[in-house]
DNA sequence: TGCGGTCTGTACGGTATCGAACATAAAACG
DNA sequence: CGTTTTATGTTCGATACCGTACAGACCGCA
């Protein structure tokens, strides 16, 4: 995997022109991204954009009393650190390695340059800041009206359409921390699909086992988002069908 | 208030370089905007961008079985349309009139012209969804974490910051659709409120009497939306202090 | 003046989630 | 191998919010 055309794992990347593509390849670091890592905490400076390969990373908002929230996340199909062209310069959000891997990352006066050229990579990654914006927006409305149970299901949708594998490695912990729920609720919720044969996990484990059987389950919310994924970036993201 | 200044009122217009603000005000169209009015429907083609005088725009998602929740709120600091550059061509939201008034409209094309030309403008436009993205991640978590009183507090701040008054013309009912709760939820909520004197209403008409009172009862959210605002847009929004 | 509609207040049981406490079990480590 | 740590399962009362129902207050209009 360590070829040539490792950085097109990730979409954006594989979606730029052969010209521009070789611009950036030489500048394009790879890097590890373990579990848990955080990449950025809220209000660090963006010194890098990082586009995933083959890991996710969760965009979390962390409350003064240590609460926190998932506000997107981030795989293969885009990239971390949209404020850095948008203007913002500094992170919003807190960034966290959800699923180990490893990523390309540009430095961030490089990545604005290549955006000031004002072609294709700016309007690729405008078009994913748009449909970034749909799973914030998504996000909210599920909060408010969608239960626990729904809402995990749409978090390991989300999170298979960015893996290669039907496992993922994640204690039931940390899936509250980022649906900003007890741990004990994404005990029951988990419980439930275990015994209706969808998932199987142990220990940070989790199997899934039944696809289908999660998007029957699950809130339109998930759907929204994919579809308007699709939308908006046609060739570079297709998710997990 | 009918001078050609006007369509400065709105602040990302009033912070255009005189030669681009000349270039575009004979394609600024001023337009009513009735509360209640819906500009655009959800998947509906962005055929203008709105730029609030003095009005206030609620992006809302309504769901399948009719349920909604306010996503974010536009005044005259901001604009309404951003997919439109930022290359959706549609609206992914429902965008409704929250608070009477006028704005000023320039159509699509124009819009996508003026972006184009990576200028000032683009780069302020950025900046601006750039604070509207972080008002829909706080959202997000405001409706994980925190009360319906805090959230009503939140909504009324946001909704003072955007206009001249401190009287805000809005039923119950319709703040209970933006806040995606039960109308007795708000009714409720806004008792506390009046029992403690900070608010005073009667059918549709609500009056601030102490708004330093609603800051001591807000949740962080309001202030970290707002901070982030004063730190992309300086000039253009400096809210209601 | 009376009528109908709209807005607001209140009550009640039902439910999902919380907060805390504790039990069990699998892995990690000496 | 036994001990500690970590992950998961379960329980219980508290609470915030929901869904429903209905009553009162105010407004516009005939």
């Amino acid at each position: 995997m360590a070829d040539p055309s490792c950085p097109r794992q990730n979409h954006l990347i594989n979606s730029l022109p052969e010209e521009t593509y070789q611009r950036l390849l030489p500048q394009l670091e790879r890097v590890q991204m373990p579990l848990g890592h955080v990449i950025y905490e809220s209000g660090d400076e963006l010194r890098h954009a990082y586009f995933p390969a083959n890991c996710i990373v969760s965009l979390l908002y962390v409350m003064e009393n240590g609460a926190s929230a998932e506000i997107a996340v981030v795989g293969k199909e885009g990239m971390v650190g949209v404020a850095l062209f948008m203007g913002g310069s500094s992170m919003p959000n807190r960034a966290v390695v959800q699923s180990e891997g490893y990523a390309y990352r540009l430095r961030g006066q490089l990545m604005l340059k290549e955006f000031n050229r004002y072609g294709v990579f700016m309007h690729l990654l405008l078009r994913y800041t748009q449909a970034l914006i749909t799973q914030m927006a998504q996000t909210a409305v599920c909060n408010r009206h969608h239960s626990v149970d729904q809402q995990l299901c749409r978090w390991l949708l989300l999170s298979l359409d960015r893996l290669d594998s039907n496992e993922l490695t994640m204690t039931q912990e940390l899936i509250a921390n980022m649906l900003g729920v007890r741990r004990e609720g994404v005990t029951e919720a988990a419980g439930k699909l275990q015994r209706a044969k969808l998932i199987d996990y142990s220990r940070g484990r989790i199997t899934v086992l039944d696809r289908p059987g999660l998007e029957m389950r699950v809130c339109e919310c998930y759907q929204v988002v994919k579809t308007e994924f699709d939308r908006l970036l046609p060739l570079e993201f297709s998710g997990g069908h």
